[in-house]
DNA sequence: AGTATGACAGTCA
DNA sequence: CTGACTGCCATAC
């Protein structure tokens, strides 16, 4: 079962490297993994993922910047309130200033 | 081995 | 712009 996960572990380690106050998203993510065609496996990843404390999940949202993830979490506003709490600013389910906030592992890692 | 699913992404109507 | 379908990859049953 989950032992091997082979993909989702790879997912768990990127998504933990996401700096505070940044974001990603599935496609980025799956990108990285060298498979940008399998950002759906990013959120299932994601989804056993979310009960493991270590993988900030809430930071990893869609293309759009929207929180799809967040009725996974508690079904409320608790992915909202994470990502607030990081000086993100989320209305309507949306990331505001996207764009400036997201963290491409491929551009951060690779300068590392 | 085959079918079904998935927190997506992209394209078409 | 919104809604629906397809594509693509990996895991689960």
């Amino acid at each position: 079962m989950m032992n091997e996960e082979g993909f989702f572990e790879k997912v768990y380690k990127i998504v933990k490297q996401i700096p505070y106050g940044k974001v990603t998203t599935y496609g980025i993510i799956a990108n990285y993994l060298g498979t940008p065609r399998s950002a759906r496996m990013v959120g299932w990843a994601l989804n056993a993922s979310r009960i493991d404390n270590t993988v900030p999940a809430h930071r990893v949202v869609n293309k759009n910047g929207i929180l799809t993830g967040k009725h996974h979490f508690n079904g409320t506003n608790l992915m909202k309130q994470l990502l607030e709490n990081e000086d993100i600013m989320v209305s309507n389910n949306q990331i505001i200033d996207f764009e400036n906030k997201i963290w491409n592992p491929l551009k951060e890692l690779r300068s590392q």
